[in-house]
RNA sequence: GCGCUUGUAGCUCAGUUGGAUAGAGCAACGGACUUCUAAUCCGUAGGUCGCGGGUUCGAAUCCUGCCAAGCGCGCCA
């Protein structure tokens, strides 16, 4: 495999490194460490490194001074042009043509591969999100968790590593009782006899769950009528809860989210999942029995108090079970967990990181990405929700409004732990404002280009035959650094799991085909420019086309 | 009261494992289509990086105090 540019660059420091200090009679305990960076800006060259500020205090001489030192005893090398010293002591690497060269050879060679790295080393990862409550639709909320999920599934799975997707379905306990209830209540009175089955206090009071009753008196007839409520409940529950999850299940599938486990909550009661996880952890000696209630000593590691895990009324707690749930997860060989959740239980994070610790996990085998909430804005006014209530904005609305892709490009367009305002109608509008279409956009143009060269007559070029050493207007270089950092960003996006750094990765490879679009033309210049910009614009398409599909955003053909 | 997250241009946000002159988009203003899609491009203007201290060659980034916003602190789920 060809060595990346920034691994060719920091050998060569560290073989000059080596000779500075051997000259000047230091010993070098170990090798040097040598971190090199991007350039920020023109003038600076293509990368960049700090060695010589940090190696100034050991070899007692000015920054400045060591740089130029060390500039002097680089190797040479035909991918490197030239090498500055700069500002305080920055040693500043300018690429040379035939790197660029090079890198657009990898991207046409690779094609939907470029861009892929090895980090995961083929190690399992489970990726558990959405996992709302199926007592109503998805929301937009929930949505938001679904596109992030989604995307850092993608993300790590091009990363390299063996990526599981799970909804864990919150099938048991006193919500789904309450949706039964309110399901029950419902059916009574659309029977004309709501006295019968008065409507919980903390009921659910979405239209949705009238259609489940009227579709329940549709099915059924009013057989459930002169039954005890308490004989009948267990039919509600059962017949809401699955239908409400085959809906849920659709807009997943709609919105291009797939799961490979659909997990049930149910199934951890099974009488033997949670005593086993409590024996584990009293073995391991983190937990213990006090005031007639077993407890999970959390102290032990960051949590701020002790949690119960059985009551003193012998029923486990939802954490109790849900630890058993993550033993569970790890007895199934997963190397690394990612839980995906809704901002609100960030007070949740430290007992499960706890928890995970004392069943003898690192502490780094549980991420945990918080997702902040929504703001969904129409007409500039804040739309309001709660699922309880029933005032609720679904996920199914908004994509029927503004289509899959661009709800996904919204939703992964901000760090996940910041706020985000969601503008439906700047989603939806077909205008210079949306930066999904100006993603698009710029591959539609670029198939147009190979349209057009079509109709003239013009074939692609054998990149083996081309020069690509032409390309030397600025707009081309810049297009082709940019192309060359999308592998790095695929790292920081999997090593972070920030799916953002992606959206707007593509957004500033877009604007610079753009750019490079409206300073130059590709066809019908002299013929050893066209076949190089013409190779130039499909490197483009690929890494285009392979970051919206790490999105799931469609990548149109025209527009 | 304690804890978590956030605070960067008029607005919405990147940048945060310490690096050089803090970047985009929108909004404002001025330009570019007889030529591959103007859903595009180019330019101008806009900043005490919440406030104060500290650490150092260097701080939006690390430490600390304060201010503001959101969220959370149950033998609920």
């Amino acid at each position: 495999m060809k060595k990346d540019i920034a691994a060719v660059i920091r050998e060569m420091l560290e073989e000059s490194i080596g000779k500075v200090a051997c000259e000047r009679g230091v010993s070098l305990q170990e090798k040097p460490q040598v971190d090199i960076e991007r350039a920020r800006r023109d003038g600076q060259g293509d990368w960049a490194t700090n060695v010589a500020m940090q190696w100034a205090k050991t070899f007692r001489e000015k920054p400045v001074v060591i740089a130029k030192e060390i500039v002097s005893r680089l190797p040479e090398n035909p991918l490197i042009d030239k090498v500055e010293v700069a500002g305080p002591g920055f040693i500043n690497f300018f690429l040379s043509g035939s790197w660029m060269s090079g890198i657009i050879g990898q991207i046409l060679e690779k094609k939907e591969n470029y861009g892929r790295v090895d980090m995961g080393r083929g190690r399992k990862v489970q990726v558990e999100f959405v996992s709302a409550n199926p007592t109503g639709p998805l929301h937009v909320g929930h949505g938001r968790g679904a596109a992030v999920g989604d995307i850092c599934a993608r993300i790590l799975a091009f990363a390299g590593w063996n990526v599981e997707r799970e909804y864990y379905i919150n099938d048991a306990g006193l919500q789904m009782e309450i949706l039964g209830r309110s399901t029950q209540a419902r059916y009574f009175e659309v029977c004309g006899c709501p006295e019968k089955a008065p409507f919980p206090e903390d009921g659910y009071k979405g239209d949705y769950i009238y259609g489940l009753a009227r579709d329940i008196l549709t099915a059924e007839g009013e057989r459930f009528l002169d039954k005890p409520l308490e004989e009948t409940l267990l039919f509600f529950t059962g017949y809401a809860g699955e239908v409400i999850l085959d809906g849920i299940k659709k807009d997943l599938s709609d919105f291009d989210v797939a799961f490979d486990v659909w997990f049930s909550e149910k199934s951890l009661y099974d009488g033997v999942r949670v005593p086993k996880m409590i024996e584990t952890l009293k073995k391991n000696g983190f937990a213990f029995d006090a005031e007639g209630a077993t407890w999970f000593k959390a102290t032990a590691f960051s949590d701020d108090k002790d949690r119960v895990l059985i009551r003193s009324n012998g029923v486990p707690t939802y954490f109790a079970s849900d630890i058993a749930y993550h033993k569970d997860k790890y007895d199934r060989g997963f190397a690394m967990v990612i839980d995906v959740w809704g901002a609100d239980h960030h007070g949740y994070i430290p007992r499960m990181k706890a928890a995970v610790q004392a069943l003898g996990r690192n502490e780094a085998d549980l991420q945990i990405l918080l997702i902040q909430f929504v703001n969904l804005l129409r007409g500039g006014q804040q739309v309001s929700m709660s699922t309880r209530s029933g005032e609720f904005v679904t996920l199914r609305e908004v994509i029927d409004e503004v289509g899959v892709s661009a709800t996904r490009y919204f939703f992964a367009m901000r760090r996940s732990d910041s706020h985000l305002d969601f503008d439906l109608d700047l989603a939806k509008s077909a205008s210079t404002d949306n930066p999904v279409f100006y993603v698009q956009y710029a591959h539609a143009r670029i198939h147009s280009i190979f349209r057009e060269a079509a109709s003239r007559g013009v074939a692609v070029p054998d990149p083996s035959r081309a020069d690509l050493s032409l390309l030397r207007e600025p707009e081309e270089t810049a297009l082709i650094k940019r192309l060359s950092a999308f592998t790095e960003e695929v790292e920081k996006a999997a090593g972070d799991l920030a799916p953002h750094r992606i959206v707007y990765y593509a957004y500033d490879l877009a604007g610079d085909f753009h750019s490079f679009y409206n300073s130059h033309r590709v066809l019908g210049v002299e013929p050893g420019i066209e076949s190089a910009r013409l190779l130039l614009s499909e490197a483009s398409r690929i890494v285009l086309a392979n970051a919206l599909s790490l999105l799931g955003i469609s990548a149109p053909e025209q527009m």
